[in-house]
DNA sequence: ATTAGAATCTAAGCAAGATTAGATTTTTTA
DNA sequence: TAAAAAATCTAATCTTGCTTAGATTCTAAT
């Protein structure tokens, strides 16, 4: 008998299955997602998985929640690193390093939420909203709190800075893959390009 | 016997499944699109489809390929309001406010290609990938075009530049609907984010 | 009005996916 | 190592989607 109970082989397997539904989700979407090929992507047969889940809608609600929970505690992670009291661009720099490295890193999991924003049945995608919601949140803030302090050029609106933002963030998604371009990279440029621009400035 | 032959009754309908595809397909994604469905919002049955096409993957193909032309022509259109030789900010500007116009105010094509890009059986993908890669070139040009007139500043990776563009844009494709905002404001903010940035720099 | 052709519908066939119940195997516990 | 519990499999049901063939209705030209 041991002391220290090992790991439950359920939870293990569970795991396992998380980790197929997100790639598979990740890749062919919602509807193109078959729990056949969850089940044979770790050698087993359909009808298992419901020893573990009670449906598939429920299997791909804890994927969801699982993405954007993800996110999150590594754009907390990487915010964390900073001071107490970080200055506008260390915290954006910070924030778009974490982002980038949640959804480039661990793509089968946040390209689920992602790239299926807006196809997933609501019943589904509701399950994760209030995440989705205070992720939301913590952006916008950094946004507001910049605009306080000053930092940020007049005429610009932060709502829809944020927006493009995400875009670009996000759809780094879809080329990241086979770029060859490194998160770090990415996120040097990204930030960067937002705080500054592109075009060579006439300096008076 | 009229001298003019009227539009045939055929062209009309195969007008209609294709728009109602499209519409279709950008809101559920390929997996998520239905034969029936798409008949049902026409008032037709499944079946009556393969009247005008020889299959689903068919009727995708077209949908597809009639949206990134339409993306093309567009912003064409934008681009060819400019004097024969405009500045890049102009041209940016121009090229940035029709991509938009197309995503946006064309959302029910424009989302089947934009948002499904790798989710769409390779067969059907593939059909249209040579307009997308003669598209692809055309913002690449403009940007290799503002390099060599030196008006990037220095540092600035044109390549990342260009694909952060994209992702911008298209992201707005998932908020604009209920976001209230004008077309010309977001390609306004959009342009102007890319050209200056959102930092409030300090001149020396 | 009649008729050929166009367009649509009906009613299936077939395949594939989610789900379930019960049998079977594997693992754990004593 | 034997019984209990856990985990998986098998095989079937039910549903739904794509596709097709043939019947039916509509349209246009005479």
């Amino acid at each position: 008998m041991t002391l220290i109970q090992a790991t439950k082989k359920s939870a293990v397997t569970r795991q396992l299955i998380l980790d197929a539904a997100a790639k598979t989700l990740s890749r062919h979407g919602y509807h193109g997602t078959y729990l056949k090929d969850i089940a044979a992507s770790i050698n087993m047969q359909a009808g298992s998985l419901y020893y573990h889940f009670n449906s598939k809608e429920a299997l791909m609600q804890e994927v969801l929640n699982k993405s954007i929970q993800l996110i999150r505690d590594i754009v907390e992670e990487e915010v964390g690193k900073l001071d107490h009291k970080p200055d506008f661009v260390s915290l954006l720099k910070a924030a778009i390093r974490g982002h980038l490295i949640a959804i480039l890193r661990h793509a089968d999991y946040t390209l689920a939420s992602i790239r299926n924003y807006g196809q997933i049945p609501k019943s589904v995608h509701d399950f994760a909203q209030a995440d989705r919601d205070a992720y939301e949140n913590f952006w916008r803030e950094l946004f507001e709190q910049a605009e306080k302090e000053g930092v940020i050029r007049s005429g610009v609106n932060t709502h829809l800075l944020r927006l493009a933002l995400f875009g670009s963030m996000n759809w780094a998604t879809i080329w990241y893959a086979d770029s060859g371009t490194s998160v770090e990279e990415i996120a040097e440029s990204q930030a960067d390009l937002f705080l500054h621009g592109c075009y060579k400035e006439e300096r008076d």
